[in-house]
DNA sequence: TTTAATTAGGATAAAAATATCTTAATTAAA
DNA sequence: TTTAATTAAGATATTTTTATCCTAATTAAA
């Protein structure tokens, strides 16, 4: 479904998230260790993130990701997706045609249109701070 | 969503379904021609759907791709995505876990599973008799 | 101002997906 | 039985994704 680049994005930022409630600004070592993913590739999926002002990096002794508290909230996972694998998991063709719409639709435009609009709205009315409160609460894990 | 190889998939078999319906057998050439996919490519996954008794082959003269009338209508889109990706966009998890389950979910995984039943029960309710006649119908298109 | 701790960015490598090419095997018809 | 038409299969190439490594830039504190 989705790319692991997006997967780690997505993981990444619950966790700096959660870390940013408790006022902890993070490195990409110990994100990588608590998402349990590669290091160098997770830094430059951080780059990507920082760069769409999903998350703030501040260089330096002290430095690290974090996210501004009162931002956790408003970021939908449609955001982060979009970011680092485009919108054509909502927007494009179930079969990769350029031009399908309702005028000129691939043969499973209309079946596969309710899949596309259901997966938009879930990463539409899903964001960080759900996500990281569950994973407090003990109700998810980011991990095995 | 699905690769490549699993678009074209879907649309070589739609295509060889219509043309079984007028009695003819097709070839690659035919077909990459009808999808718009690279030949050699397209032979490849043609192997692998025949493999899978999704579609029937016969070398020789007068040989090419066909299938069993009679079986169009029972061959569900299901079937042709776990024959070239696998099952795991159905089973897996949203966010790349190994064991995400009801006991140990990942952080999506409630809000995942909506989308992927939604997605399973499409592609368990669509038939390659349904897409091939919708075709013929000039309800939708395989290409541009 | 120097040092050490950090992220940024570019170069490279490895793996997977996509794509092509060549030859082998099969088979119907002449 | 030979020939020509077809798919099967294996080798190779290209592109994209995933991953690593090294150096540069930034910055807080000593």
């Amino acid at each position: 479904m989705f790319s692991k680049a997006c997967e780690y994005a997505i993981k990444a930022s619950i966790f700096i998230a959660i870390s940013s409630y408790n006022n902890k600004k993070v490195s990409p070592k110990e994100i990588s260790e608590e998402i349990d993913s590669p290091k160098a590739f997770t830094a430059k999926i951080l780059q990507e993130l920082a760069k769409n002002e999903i998350i703030k990096s501040t260089k330096g002794p002290y430095g690290g990701f974090e996210i501004d508290k009162n931002k956790i909230s408003s970021i939908k996972l449609s955001k982060i997706v979009k970011a680092i694998d485009g919108d054509s998991i909502f927007k494009g063709c179930g079969l990769g045609l350029e031009s399908c719409d309702e005028d000129h639709p691939c043969p499973v435009h209309d079946k596969f249109k309710i899949v596309r609009t259901e997966l938009r709205d879930m990463l539409e009315n899903t964001n960080l701070e759900q996500l990281a409160l569950n994973i407090k609460t003990g109700g998810s894990f980011l991990k095995i």
